[in-house]
DNA sequence: CCGTAGACCTGTGTGC
DNA sequence: TGCACACAGGTCTACG
């Protein structure tokens, strides 16, 4: 469920909480939320060493403490990172003590969610991590990049678009939003991209992530924060859960298609 | 290499 | 009300 602009809210509510504080205790309570190395080592390596580092890499969250451990942590669809657990949270899967009584807790319904403890040399074993493509609100994310990977690719630019090792980040929600505003029609091949349309949508993708950070992600059904609050950039998505609804700038019915597995709503007006 | 379907897991919403 | 089926902010793998 998070994509780049809930993980980074996750990121930034945790952060001033964990910086400086010691692991004390781990528990882990679902076999398969550990992905590296094995449960109970995993465990073994967080406990007694203290937290440096809180930061982001695409939709990753990644814990850096002593000794250039670093913890990961991948929410997938329904992983929520918490600072309180409320009376009604169900799917506990496992929590972490901190030296100074701070508990946080991990939830997730659908038990897609990873994690992983790893130290320098053991890349290799960490899945998608190290093929993640640029950040889309750094430099290197260009409309030169994008039209570079969207050359000879006859796939939609929406499946482009979802490809973690293009750019990393953006998900179901996002892409849409990203095409709509940039007029692209998301089944378009990739490589029918211009130079033109690889800038705008450069554009379109920052300020559809950059408005969702302000607004502290979009909560459809399960996304929390790490206050456990939702997001507010529900109010204003533009395509993206509104199928059959009046597109806002034209007033045609938003049609709904499936692009590589993934419902996709757009304008068929707006989007050519 | 490229592209798409199916798998992973658990729940909710919809239609008959 | 019950039941079956589609669908859900992600991403792997297997296969043509």
């Amino acid at each position: 469920m998070p994509e780049l602009p809930e993980v980074q809210t996750v990121v930034a509510d945790l952060e001033p909480h964990l910086i400086g504080r010691r692991v004390e205790s781990v528990t882990v309570d679902d076999p398969l939320l550990v992905r590296f190395p094995q449960q109970a080592e995993f465990c073994r390596r967080l406990e007694g060493k203290e937290i440096l580092t809180v930061t982001r890499r695409g939709k990753y969250i990644v814990i850096g403490l002593e000794q250039q451990l670093t913890w990961m942590i991948h929410l997938r669809m329904t992983g929520r990172l918490l600072l309180n657990l409320a009376k009604e949270e169900k799917y506990l899967r496992a929590w972490f003590r901190l030296d100074d009584g701070t508990t946080v807790w991990y939830c997730d319904l659908r038990r897609f969610g990873d994690m992983w403890a790893w130290y320098p040399g053991e890349e290799t074993q960490l899945g998608g991590f190290i093929d993640l493509g640029p950040e889309p609100l750094a430099d290197d994310f260009c409309s030169t990049w994008l039209l570079g990977r969207a050359a000879n690719r006859r796939a939609p630019v929406k499946t482009l678009l979802l490809d973690q090792r293009v750019v990393a980040g953006l998900g179901n929600i996002y892409v849409d939003e990203a095409l709509f505003l940039a007029g692209i029609d998301p089944r378009r091949p990739a490589s029918s991209i211009s130079a033109a349309e690889a800038e705008t949508l450069c554009l379109t993708i920052r300020e559809v992530l950059s408005g969702a950070i302000s607004a502290r992600g979009t909560t459809f059904r399960d996304y929390r924060s790490g206050r456990g609050t939702s997001g507010e950039y529900q109010q204003k998505l533009n395509v993206y859960g509104r199928s059959g609804e009046p597109c806002r700038e034209c007033g045609a019915r938003l049609a709904s298609v499936r692009i590589g597995g993934r419902s996709s709503v757009y304008c068929p007006r707006c989007q050519t």
